[in-house]
DNA sequence: GTGAAAGCGCTAACAC
DNA sequence: GTGTTAGCGCTTTCAC
């Protein structure tokens, strides 16, 4: 492109005035580049079926039109949308963004958009939000967690799509599954924790789903090896501030643990402050394990112990798997379990 | 819906064969409810013009057949797609977080969804990205700052359609602006920390656009006024990890700041790491100021001072002006300056 | 209040 | 290698 004479121009020099145009269609360029719509059609999206002169006139009337193909009126007719659906809790504060990073990346890469939707914590609005997302034709679905209602359920059958589930393990997933067992986690920590020879422990956790998992996981770690346990719910989402109150009302109600097993890492941080705050000494009087494996973990002082989970990897696994499937290959009931890792840092 | 004879059923009772089949289509449920598609596609968009028995009709067969209407189709028809898109850098431990979960939130409320493209950081595929983005045609764009390439300026300005820039003030906006000024925000806290009497002052600036504008201001407010100034940048995205390295690189530098200002608050969460990590009293030995007003900014102690924006308030203000504007009503050219807070808390 | 005709912009399938 | 035909599933427009 040059510009159009001696002084500033707003524009770069248009070849004619036909062709500023706004709304371009492919039938414009057809009769720009004096071929038929099936040879603009094949010169952006199979450029090897198409002859090399042919091809680079087209490609020069698209540039100097502005063409924006209109993918709407594409993935009607072919019936291939070229867009991945992801439904997460939200994205504010959440485990779930990095593993939703991953995902996104990984799809772009192999020509896919990510259409995220965002369902809530709780997801009050996830069937609607469904249906939205569904009438847009995703070729598939991306789910965070394993809990959905049966109506939610046949939605997603219906939609004859493939499916992954993530974040969690079940014996009847909806198609493929890519997670790792909360109970299972939970049990760990407790383990860790009595291994540690803590007698009174205590369970801070988020009042979802999941997290309430982790902790029947721990109380079931704990079972009747002679401790105590007790446990404080406190609304989900978590936060710094919830796991400060979390602490403090179990010690105004006497109780007075020796290790606490956070359902966050974010809760873990607040309980930090507040033992601080209470000037107990970290991990001596009180010890410390949150849920996550966040960055910040690692970097705070004392560092944070942590269930460490794989959250990039289970992104980039779910993506693999859809991306084989969408290509023809890959088969359905793929469980990928990816595991957790008790970690332990300076809190405990 | 009942269970369709005794003992567990894997479906609910179908009325009959004719419904099972998946891919129902407008025309399914049309000859099903004894009406035209049109009927039908009133029933669903503008129920007030359609007949109570013949809504009721329809909505029975739309339910029995679980029915999804085609979007695409019908976007490619209407010339509108109740799609919104949202491009923003990251979404990992970013400030950019909060104001797109509110943006995402109010659009929901009034019946879009939103489209969110990852640009990465820096923004490397923003121009492919956009082009996917518009190839769907959304009704609407939202974007994360003002600086575009002349080409992607151009591409917004062909799709004719409402855009809102956001996190930044520009003189010459594409079209509405929902924003504040980073010069401004540096200059307030150089004002603030020299008011307070500190004469070595540092910045350490994550090193991406608008971060460096702050800097650019700190730098300005601190002009000549017989005080010292040092900068350090560090690699974008910031992070606690890069925080404390840029604390410990100034200080074995030889240059030992009384106060700090960090482009971000998760910097200046490292910098009070390394801060207590190297024995230094804060605020005594060392002021710390972050930037984004995060949640944790309050909670820790001693609690981070931060220059305050209100991130949900920019999504909301640009939904806002947004949907006004799908709407009919609301005009062009709006500019909206959110400003900013300069907010002391322990930590300086 | 409802229907019929025409078309949105693109691609699958087949012909040449 | 390229073109023609016939839709994809919906909504606009106008008629009744």
């Amino acid at each position: 492109m040059s510009i159009s004479g001696p002084g500033r121009s707003r524009r770069a020099n248009p070849a004619s005035a036909e062709e500023i145009q706004f709304n371009v269609t492919i039938t414009d360029v057809a009769k720009l580049a004096g071929v038929s719509r099936m040879t603009v059609s094949r010169a952006l999206n199979k450029p090897e079926l198409v002859n090399e002169t042919t091809l680079e006139t087209v490609r020069r009337v698209v540039e100097r039109t502005g063409y924006v193909p209109n993918m709407l009126a594409g993935s009607l007719s072919s019936r291939r949308s070229h867009m991945v659906a992801a439904i997460v809790p939200s994205i504010t504060n959440s485990i779930f963004v990095d593993t939703v990073q991953a995902f996104t990346d990984r799809l772009w890469e192999a020509g896919y958009q990510v259409m995220l939707g965002l369902a809530g914590y709780p997801p009050t609005r996830e069937e609607a939000l469904l249906s939205e997302v569904l009438s847009r034709r995703p070729d598939a679905v991306y789910l965070t967690g394993i809990t959905h209602t049966p109506s939610i359920r046949q939605k997603l059958l219906r939609a004859q799509i493939p499916i992954v589930e993530t974040w969690d393990l079940t014996s009847t997933p909806l198609d493929m599954l890519v997670g790792f067992s909360h109970e299972g986690a939970g049990e760990a920590v407790a383990q860790y924790l009595l291994g540690k020879r803590f007698r009174r422990l205590a369970g801070i956790s988020a009042d979802d789903e999941r997290a309430r998992r982790r902790q029947a996981g721990f109380l079931r770690g704990v079972g009747n090896r002679r401790a105590e346990v007790r446990t404080v719910f406190v609304p989900a989402p978590s936060s710094l501030q919830l796991g400060r109150q979390g602490l403090a009302s179990l010690i105004e109600e006497g109780f007075d643990p020796q290790a606490v097993f956070c359902s966050s890492d974010l809760l873990a941080l607040g309980v930090l402050e507040e033992a601080r705050a209470r000037k107990l000494t970290v991990p001596d009087e009180l010890a410390i394990v949150g849920f996550g494996g966040l960055d910040f973990t690692e970097h705070i002082h004392p560092a944070l112990s942590s269930v460490v989970i794989d959250r990039r990897g289970i992104g980039e696994k779910a993506a693999q798997l859809l991306i084989k499937r969408l290509q023809g290959a890959g088969s359905r009931d793929v469980v990928v379990d990816v595991g957790y890792k008790v970690v332990e840092r300076g809190t405990s």
